[in-house]
DNA sequence: CTTTTTGCAAATGATTTGCATTAAC
DNA sequence: GTTAATGCAAATCATTTGCAAAAAG
């Protein structure tokens, strides 16, 4: 419930600046958004902003965890804040919509490899690959060759 | 164990030809390998292949099911012969490195949504990230600041 | 001989990098 | 005043696309 992004970047000693804030701001209130709406976003709150400050900010915050990337295989990176509550997603092959879904398990980890390889493991990542709603609507409404 | 590549493309309505057929052996020798890998192997069955008739032939095999794209975030694609049997991947946050597991659960569905939003899913995808052995030994070799 | 596949060249999309300018502390 | 962050331009990396030439069936 308590977002205070100042404090969040202080605590990274990170600079507080407009741009952070702005992209803070709407990966707040918009979870799963791509850097290109997030440039949108940032740009509706202080006229100007370009793609390429979004990403340098993403990395920066990405880096200091402050945000988490997933990343959608085809479609282009999307952000959300930081949350270690191990909750996956679930994304649409159709449209490329990202949900979150609570896990199955409830808490952290909620899976271990049968065989780590020797690999010490930080994560686990789960991702529900299927079809949204509405464009399981639309499919049915094409109509079959008959 | 069985492999067949020429009754794969037939099954597929895919033509046999030779650059298939050599993508097929390398993905059969080197699981997880990136299309920059797998057109250096080519060309050394070959002699000769480019890069994009690789990417070609990789989207055929994956639209056919006979491969199977992972996508670890960051790194490029990397393929494998595509199996119903629900393993999963370790992958290696350093060198990319990508490791098969077996599923702890061993049979799909393996996982399956708390709550599926509506959507019809028809894949779980399973990746546990980690550093590789190789990768843990290099960094504790690098000697802290004193 | 018809259709699919490959090769080649160019384009695209996402993201990164170098460097000068500007803003935070 | 320093150091870090942003803007701008150009570069890079993975991948796709259009179209002509070659090979499969």
């Amino acid at each position: 419930m308590t977002f205070a992004p100042t404090e969040l970047l202080r605590e990274a000693n990170l600079r507080v600046t407009g741009p952070r804030l702005a992209v803070l701001a709407e990966v707040e209130a918009h979870p799963h958004s791509t850097a290109e709406a997030i440039v949108e976003a940032v740009r509706d709150r202080l006229g100007t902003a370009t793609i390429q400050s979004v990403y340098h900010i993403l990395n920066a915050l990405t880096d200091a965890h402050i945000l988490r990337r997933i990343e959608p295989e085809g479609s282009p990176g999307r952000f959300e804040l930081f949350r270690d509550d191990n909750h996956h997603h679930l994304v649409c092959r159709s449209c490329g919509e990202v949900s979150d879904v609570a896990c199955t398990v409830g808490h952290a980890p909620c899976l271990t490899a049968s065989d780590d390889h020797g690999y010490v493991i930080d994560a686990a990542e789960v991702i529900f690959w299927g079809t949204c709603p509405s464009c399981a609507t639309q499919a049915t409404q094409t109509p079959p060759t008959s």
